[in-house]
DNA sequence: GTATATACGTA
DNA sequence: CGTACGTATATACA
């Protein structure tokens, strides 16, 4: 800060904070209308402004490495050898960078054989003996040596840029217990991976600090290293090379010959009109008024440029309203006909109120359950006026706890998140406001218990909240957007009333079983024992390695990381090479425990109303899938004996007659035959006859009654592979025979469905192309590995692109199945009510008398969520409990 | 306490 | 060398 009244000297590496830029925020977001990507711009810039704002600095430059190489790598040729290729997204954007920064007046800086770290080194230096308060930005720890009494260093979080840690000297001693002029000596013994520096193995910050504070310095340690006991003593003086390389390899250079000196760093005024050129090419605009107004404050020349529009960033003030001021503005707000944004306040789970924003109209209101006043409110939240909200499950949850209902959703910003880059972790409202809008939330520090920083007001959340949308409605993909509108946005509020159904348990029947596992697991283990002899964790497969390779001597495995595989798999192939009991009771032991500790999960999970309240995941899977968590109710266990038990002991709720079951057969395998168009394949679902049994006979040239059930086990697992992008080996693999024979296999599938074979080529072209797969319904998933030279990513990517349309659309069909169910049964008036979804079924509660008219209709609805030139068949069964509905 | 690796349940 | 998930345990590091 200048509050000192010295000059403050603020130097910044450019390349580390433009690559945590470029990293924190989302790639597609920022592409100008040429395709050029501007992320790591936008982000760097963003920082810069906030730190222009924030510390005003008198004098500035920004130091750019020029290449990778450098006399460090002189020195050691593998020095940050790991880095991976610079991501061709990335390519072109410091150029720009420089040009902005140019354009801003920044004086940037290279020097040939250096690294920028040796600049900022030097300058440091400098501008620290020349009396300035010197503020370092770097996204490199190396950084840290260069702290004392007059140099800061501003380090970026594991988040991104925009928000940065303050490390003055007492700031590194309190994190990492030594002044930071001695940090390098710490580096030196724990190594930095992300610079392909190893250090010494078994060392961590701890051990190096326990160290360097015993015996002051890394070259009295060295001189001591035979005093160090243990292994890692042993490693220190084995590895005391590699130390000695460190140290010097991570020593910044401060006598860099640079063409500039701190005082020639002087702050001088924008061009504005640059600014402008450079801004438009780059299609920033909420920044290029930032900046603008930053360069009018600073007093640049505007004179014929025109001023930069009104601070449009800066969030309108508050007001709280309630009673009949509170009626007057939805009012108001709503007859404009523009949608109003809605946030529901409830941080701690319980609802505190609302933040409502119409245009630049900000109001908040205080929730007290039962005021009689909040009657337009209740109204208005129920009503079709269109609603901007954020998380519309959650919010749709936390009024139902209240009795209100939330209707008219227009427009949901995490949903539309999640649509354009299903791949993403979902976003908070503030985190969508630093990757949106490239702005920043004023939060409070979660590590502080008494925060510092107001909270934000929700009025202010739901302001940020009506421009995030603006953007979204602004770019996202017009099929992305039909998504959202046609089946994410009416599926929320029935996913939503199935997680407040939940489903009735017999807790008694639970306990039971718990109690039986339990003992059957310790028996097992007792005879486990007793085979080798001794006791060993069988939970660990450490402990396992050592008993089965070591002990039993038994053939290597599937190598693991740390090892060699002890799955079920392996000891399957064990069992058949060198047969012992250990093995069968150890697999038998797994299974018990594992069971028991699902029944246990299951005890704990049930509510005080004796239900099961999964909470459902609608943005948390890249195909559009929902899943299941706290409990995770879809995979429950179903094809052992066990299995069943734990189904049968969910059940139908007091006041319902029984479940019933509904589930698509073979719904990817449809959809598989109706994007291909395979004929032979369509007729396979038109005949009747069974699905694997009708290909195995084409397959192995035989009539239908006489496929064997060997060939239909072989040809069912090749039809669901494909859909995965399965190889030869993998089929041999799985199936267990010769790689010539699942090669054979596959040739003959394809030679009779080879429409098949064709489609699933297409769809990783097409991808390759356009850089994302589309189910029928138009959900996108973008790839990024499609073209990637490396050959595991790549495949990877492949296979996942391969299956993303099958499985999205089957995601999709099931969802507008869900939709049009839960019409009809509010339409029909019935009590029956969805309780569960797990992808392909469908679980409800049936109101008594009401078993016939529900089958009807989830049949009507499921069988024609979609037009496919297959049939969609539904399998329907009905019970007292989940395993007695199955079929 | 947190992160990673392994194993395994479902569609 | 088969897609998509969530959860549990052990283990190493703090």
């Amino acid at each position: 800060m200048t509050d000192s009244g010295k000059p403050t000297l603020l130097i910044v590496d450019g390349h580390s904070l433009a690559f945590r830029a470029f990293y924190a925020l989302p790639i597609d977001s920022f592409v100008t209308h040429d395709g050029q990507h501007t992320n790591a711009i936008h982000g760097f810039i963003s920082m810069f402004l906030g730190l222009l704002a924030k510390e005003k600095p008198t004098h500035v430059a920004v130091a750019f490495d020029i290449s990778r190489y450098s006399f460090r790598t002189r020195d050691y040729a593998e020095y940050k050898g790991t880095r991976a290729e610079t991501p061709p997204e990335f390519v072109g954007q410091v150029p720009l960078l420089q040009e902005a920064l140019a354009a801003m007046n920044v004086t940037t800086i290279t020097k040939e054989d250096f690294e920028a770290d040796d600049i900022l080194a030097t300058l440091a230096a400098q501008g620290a003996s020349k009396g300035y308060d010197v503020l370092v930005v770097s996204g490199d720890r190396d950084t840290i040596q260069l702290v004392n009494d007059r140099v800061t260093l501003l380090y970026p979080n594991a988040r991104g840029v925009s928000e940065l840690k303050r490390y003055d000297a007492d700031a590194v001693r309190e994190r990492y217990g030594v002044d930071p002029g001695q940090y390098p000596e710490i580096a030196a013994l724990v190594g930095e991976t992300s610079d392909n520096l190893s250090g010494v193995d078994k060392v961590g910050e701890k051990t190096a600090v326990k160290w360097l504070t015993q015996y002051g310095s890394l070259d009295n340690l060295l001189a001591h290293a035979d005093e160090i006991g243990g292994v890692v003593g042993n490693n220190l003086r084995e590895q005391r090379d590699r130390v000695e390389r460190n140290r010097r390899l991570n020593h910044l250079v401060t006598d860099v010959e640079l063409p500039v000196g701190p005082d020639d760093l002087e702050r001088g005024p924008m061009d504005v009109a640059a600014v402008k050129r450079v801004f438009e090419r780059l299609q920033f605009r909420a920044l290029t008024e930032r900046v603008l107004k930053i360069a009018a404050a600073e007093g640049a020349d505007m004179s014929g440029e025109g001023a930069a529009r009104s601070a449009a960033a800066d969030a309108p003030a508050v007001r709280t309203l309630v009673d009949e001021e509170l009626a007057a503005w939805l009012r108001a707000a709503v007859a404009t006909g523009d949608p109003i944004a809605l946030v529901v306040d409830a941080p701690l789970g319980s609802l505190d109120g609302f933040g409502l924003a119409a245009g630049a109209d900000t109001v908040h209101v205080n929730w007290a359950a039962g005021r009689p006043d909040y009657t337009a409110l209740e109204a208005w939240l129920a009503s079709d006026d269109p609603k901007l909200v954020v998380d519309g499950k959650r919010a749709t949850s936390i009024l139902a706890t209240q009795d209100l209902t939330l209707s008219g959703i227009a427009w949901d910003a995490s949903l539309a998140a999640w649509l354009e880059r299903p791949g993403s972790s979902t976003q908070s409202l503030g985190e969508l406001v630093g990757s949106i809008l490239g702005e920043s939330l004023p939060e409070p520090d979660p590590n502080q218990l008494v925060p510092d920083t107001a909270a934000l007001s929700p009025a202010t959340g739901a302001w940020y909240l009506a421009r995030i949308v603006a953007a979204q409605r602004e770019r996202l993909a017009p099929s992305s957007a039909r998504v959202l509108t046609t089946i994410e946005l009416p599926v929320t509020p029935v996913i939503a009333a199935m997680e407040r159904a939940g489903i009735a348990v017999d807790r008694a029947g639970l306990t039971a079983l718990n109690a039986e596992l339990g003992e059957t697991a310790a028996g097992l283990a007792v005879r486990a024992y007793a085979e080798i002899g001794r006791e060993v964790n069988l939970g660990s497969p450490k402990q396992l390695q050592q008993v089965l390779f070591d002990e039993l001597g038994m053939p290597k495995t599937r190598a693991t990381k740390t090892g060699y595989s002890t799955d079920a798999a392996a000891l399957a192939d064990l069992q058949e090479a060198h047969p012992h009991p250990f093995l069968g009771l150890l697999l038998q032991h797994r299974d018990a425990t594992k069971l028991r500790q699902m029944v246990e999960t299951l005890e704990r999970a049930t509510a005080a109303d004796g239900r099961i309240h999964t909470t459902y995941d609608q943005t948390g899977t890249t195909t559009g899938r929902i899943s299941s968590t706290d409990p995770n109710l879809q995979n429950i266990p179903v094809r052992t004996e066990a299995g069943h038990r734990i189904r049968a002991a969910f059940v139908a709720g007091e006041g319902y007659e029984g479940l019933l079951t509904a589930d698509y057969s073979q719904i990817e395998m449809r959809i598989m035959a109706h994007l291909s168009g395979d004929p032979g394949l369509i007729e396979a679902f038109t005949t009747g006859e069974d699905l694997h049994r009708f290909v195995g006979s084409r397959i192995f040239g035989v009539p239908p009654e006489e496929v064997t059930a060997e060939m239909r086990t072989k040809v069912k697992a090749m039809s669901y592979g494909l859909a995965y992008g399965l190889s030869a080996f993998g089929l041999s693999k799985q199936l267990r025979i010769s790689s010539a024979e699942a090669k054979q296999l596959m040739t003959d599938y394809f030679a009779r469905f080879g429409a098949v074979r064709d489609y699933l080529r297409s769809v990783v072209v097409q991808a390759k192309e356009d850089g994302y797969t589309e189910t029928i319904l138009g959900r996108r998933r973008p790839f990024a590995d499609l073209n990637s030279p490396n050959r595991v990513l790549r495949e990877n990517a492949e296979r996942a692109a391969l299956n993303a349309p099958i499985q999205g659309t089957a995601a999709d069909i099931m969802k507008i199945a869900m939709i049009g169910v839960d019409a009809d049964l509010r339409e029909q008036g019935l009590g029956s009510r969805m309780l569960l979804q797990v992808h392909d079924e469908l679980v409800f509660e049936v109101a008594p008398g009401e078993r016939e008219a529900l089958e009807t209709l989830v049949r009507s609805r499921m069988g024609s969520a979609a037009e496919l030139a297959v049939p969609l068949d539904v399998q329907v069964g009905t019970g007292p409990n989940w395993d007695a509905a199955a079929h």
